[in-house]
DNA sequence: ATGTCCCGGATGCCGGGA
């Protein structure tokens, strides 16, 4: 029996699961990923769309919140086993945007970063926070030596090769010195950013604001991200971003950004 | 400051968040 070469892991900032299933479901029959991380889902609990996502073939977690944040975790054929729900040591956060789970053998965090404007000020304090809180879970499974991916919307951009203009941003949270800083010292630990590492220094974007056309344009910024421990790294094929998800109607801002790995135990690909 | 879109309250728009 064939089996298949590689499996894909993607990451969607749904902004709003209730008002854009639809554009969801067709996605998810067009692209067909076997792994997905969901930010933003802006439900319930009760609200999730967990039997047409079955309908669809996906098996889900999900943690949810009244109007805003809410994440969720989908497998192909498969429902995510789950590990943790919201980072550690701060048991009075209760917003919705970190869940992890083991999917189609991979450890996945799926994560929803605070976006921390208007900065300075408490959202920005949070955002940081919350970083080094992420920071501190992140050194417990980089070395793990099973494959481990953490995905999603960070709100960073790392660097000024990372937005269309900076200029007009200089004063955005998601641009800040320390908040890039600590976006690098995750890295440090030993994580692979796959969009750059395929995409070397390309200009590629994961978000468009809804402002003067700016996804026609191209008009964008890289903050959806897939970060992969070493083990994971070493089955890194390929990486991209669904733009074209972007620039249909009542599209959420956020474009699917994805990787295709090889399959554990896959023979490397050889030149015929 | 502006631009646009989603969500929820108790709307026939507004505030909050992004």
């Amino acid at each position: 029996m064939a089996r298949s070469r590689t499996l894909k892991l993607a990451t969607f900032n749904i902004n709003g699961i209730g008002a854009r299933l639809p554009q969801l479901l067709a996605w998810l029959e067009q692209a067909r990923p076997d792994i997905v991380a969901l930010q933003e889902l802006k439900a319930t609990d009760a609200a999730f769309p967990a039997a047409e996502l079955e309908q669809a073939g996906y098996g889900a977690i999900w943690q949810g919140q009244r109007s805003w944040n809410g994440v969720a975790l989908l497998g192909r054929g498969t429902v995510p086993v789950e590990s943790r729900r919201g980072l550690p040591w701060d048991r009075s956060d209760t917003q919705s945007r970190y869940l992890e789970a083991a999917i189609h053998g991979i450890v996945v965090g799926g994560l929803y970063l605070p976006n921390g404007n208007p900065q300075p000020g408490p959202k920005f304090d949070y955002k940081l926070a919350w970083m080094r809180r992420l920071y501190r879970h992140a050194a417990t499974l980089v070395d793990l030596p099973h494959p481990v991916a953490l995905v999603g919307d960070f709100n960073v951009v790392p660097t000024d090769e990372d937005i269309y203009d900076p200029t007009g941003w200089r004063k955005d949270a998601l641009l800040q010195p320390e908040v890039r800083g600590e976006y690098a010292r995750l890295l440090a630990q030993g994580w692979t950013d796959a969009l750059r590492r395929v995409h070397g220094d390309a200009r590629i974007y994961t978000f468009w604001d809804y402002f003067r056309q700016h996804a026609e344009r191209d008009r964008g910024l890289r903050i959806d991200h897939l970060l992969l421990n070493p083990v994971l790294a070493a089955r890194l094929v390929d990486a991209g971003v669904d733009r074209s998800v972007r620039l249909q109607p009542k599209a959420s801002d956020h474009a699917p950004t994805w990787v295709t790995l090889r399959t554990s135990g896959a023979t490397r690909r050889r030149k015929a």
